[in-house]
DNA sequence: CGAGCCTGGTTGCATTTTGCAAGCTGGGTC
DNA sequence: GACCCAGCTTGCAAAATGCAACCAGGCTCG
């Protein structure tokens, strides 16, 4: 039986996570948008045995979002530098520390804080409606079928976005 | 060889990759964030198997992400109803499907759209600081050590950020 | 010029997790 | 009484994962 794929689901939650959902990946992503890219460099923060690790990179540079660089010959060299696509799983990783920090912190805070580079300041980031500017609270958010809706999709009515709760 | 724990990395990212990272986890809480919340419901529209499913609801209800409420007796049943950590989650569901919409999008466009209920306009939200208020752009966001930082974590410098990049 | 070290991996095999089918309990219902 | 439904659990077979060991190319030091 082989692992069920994700992508059948016309979803882009479901086909993120089929690129982006297995074991050790984001935390790869992670290194590497720290500023990490040569192999042993990620596998030692990482802690990811090295076949694991091999796989990984192997994957997302096939999916595009890292790009495999020779950066020194004699003696040869690797680095795994991110794409364009690689480089927008930042807000996943932006999101995943904010739950982090707010449900599973260690006892003494959060271990890494953000800064934004224009103002100077630490930025808890925030989501904002790109159309009336407001912040989008919980429950502010609704979801309705887009253009590449299926028919069942279609015939769900709006329904409460994955912000809404209760 | 028990699977590596994520947990020992001092990373809010490892802390919740620890609790969602698992297979099924995050489409699981997507279903219940949109408002399916009974087990069969929830197992037709992820299409996961019965015994994962189970595994994976009781999990999020150790875990205070999902609470377990009987809401009918005569015949008996159950729906799982996200606490105040389990919406939490929706930003990270939304970053994902900002991410799959950009690179991994379905050829027909986007299956779902989101809309801010408050001033009724589809909305792509967008990152912004609290500070300054400003749009969070591409390299705008560092690192830098917080107050639960271990040693090694302090003695790194101010560090390109997740969303970083070359 | 051989020993030892670094980088960047690959290979082999045990363990863990996942997947599907089948069954099971406690009810309702025709 | 026969049959259906929800909400699971159990029993294997197939993947994925984990670790140790190894390997190859190249440098460097004595």
């Amino acid at each position: 039986m082989p692992y069920r794929a994700f992508d059948d689901q016309n979803c882009s939650i479901a086909g993120a996570l089929a690129i982006l959902g297995g074991r050790w990946t984001l935390l790869v992503m992670r290194e590497v948008l720290l500023g990490r890219r040569r192999f042993a460099d990620i596998r030692r923060h990482v802690g990811v045995a090295p076949n694991i690790l091999s796989d990984r990179l192997q994957m997302l540079v096939d999916h595009g979002l890292l790009q495999r660089r020779r950066y020194s010959e004699h003696p040869e060299s690797f680095e795994y530098v991110p794409t364009r696509a690689g480089r927008d799983v930042a807000p996943v990783l932006v999101a995943l520390l904010e739950w982090g920090d707010a449900h599973a912190a260690p006892p003494a805070g959060p271990p890494r804080v953000l800064v934004h580079a224009a103002c100077g300041h630490d930025a808890h980031p925030e989501l904002r409606c790109t159309h009336c500017g407001g912040v989008i609270d919980h429950g502010e958010l609704l979801v309705r079928p887009g253009p590449g809706a299926d028919e069942r999709q279609r015939a769900e009515p709006l329904l409460p976005s994955p912000r809404a709760g209760a």
